[in-house]
DNA sequence: ATCATTAGGAACCGATTGGTACAAAACACA
DNA sequence: TGTGTTTTGTACCAATCGGTTCCTAATGAT
């Protein structure tokens, strides 16, 4: 009935991903989407609307391709001790750095940027970094404390193992060393273990 | 000699500051900070070389005007106990999100933004990140620890405090609850006191 | 009063920004 | 082989970007 689609709309996506996860929001060109998408500026504002659309829409990719992921190393039960798995995407971090990808975390470039001024997409990237919550707290849950841990204080361990990604993905955009960031999440996971056992 | 300057040089910086610190290095246009500094573009160009080189010149200020009142705060040797110090830090950046102060830190958000990619930028950030955590080393070797933390120990924790800084300034610029960040700043409080003791 | 020197301010610069208009092209169906 | 429908690509848009030019204004020294 009409002219089929000639790009693959989910290559697309991938590539436009790339670009916002590397510039970041704002600092995403035009050009540099359309480049890195492969295609021209009528298939991107016929297909994904404008920029911000397309932002919110790769927003949601990253829930899928990176958030969820993460959040499964933190609820995977094959893991049984809970710190085992928080350890692990811990120095998944660290090694991400190591092999040279400084790009950081999507998301949390949007908290800093975009997230300050455009409602909708601050309450996106507020509804990520809970569910990176949500993934903690599991974590901590099935973590072998020699008594259980209140609720309360779980929730709150949960939070700062938030804020410490999130500062830990913000060092690694800025360049931070390598040793500094080690040295950080070595902190973490110690005072963590401190405090459950 | 010659015909003398009109505006307050200081003044100037001071607006400049301000409108970096809301909008970010990047998002801050021209008309932003000519406005927000009370000065035409000539004499913005004659006084400070150009945006970039005022943003490297607002980074120094910035350093004079919150990172040294903050290292202030952590060296305060009148609170004999280092946690108190510590405390006190991570309490002022709740307290400034609950006047409503939504900005976060004009440090912070270069390490999220042009501090990856303007290797100048990043060298000063990294710099003055790297004085933040010396405070915070400075408080821990004050800390009533139950026996003296090793050299190395405290070196981790106060890495883990600056990356745990970092988060929470994102955090707020990212509007998130004030509940959610006084439960992620007990958690690391509480963490740590367990750790020096 | 003259002069050298600097500040101020507006006009202007090319480049780039995100976004639109529209004609050509490619298909499915009749 | 039309015909209707959608995609594609390009030309184009006004607005804005950071930065420069250049003339005038204001000063202190001579």
């Amino acid at each position: 009935m009409a002219r089929p689609r000639e790009f693959n709309v989910d290559k697309a996506l991938e590539g436009a991903m790339g670009v916002f996860w590397e510039h970041g929001y704002e600092q995403a060109s035009l050009p540099d989407l359309l480049s890195g998408m492969g295609i021209t500026r009528g298939s991107l504002y016929k297909a994904f609307t404008d920029k911000r659309t397309l932002f919110l829409t790769i927003l949601e990719r990253y829930d899928t391709m990176a958030v969820q992921p993460a959040v499964e190393v933190l609820t995977n039960e094959e893991v049984s001790e809970g710190m085992q798995r928080i350890e692990k995407l811990f120095h998944s971090i660290l090694e991400i750095q190591n092999k040279g990808d400084n790009r950081g975390c999507l998301l949390c470039s949007a908290a800093a940027g975009p997230a300050n001024y455009d409602k909708e997409i601050g309450k996106v990237v507020t509804k990520l970094l809970e569910k990176m919550k949500t993934g903690f707290a599991a974590a901590l849950l099935a973590s072998n404390a020699k008594k259980q841990l209140p609720a309360k204080k779980i929730e709150s361990l949960a939070d700062m193992l938030v804020t410490n990604y999130v500062g830990l993905k913000i060092l690694v955009r800025s360049h931070a060393s390598n040793g500094m960031l080690k040295s950080s999440v070595n902190a973490v996971l110690s005072t963590i273990r401190a405090e459950t056992q």
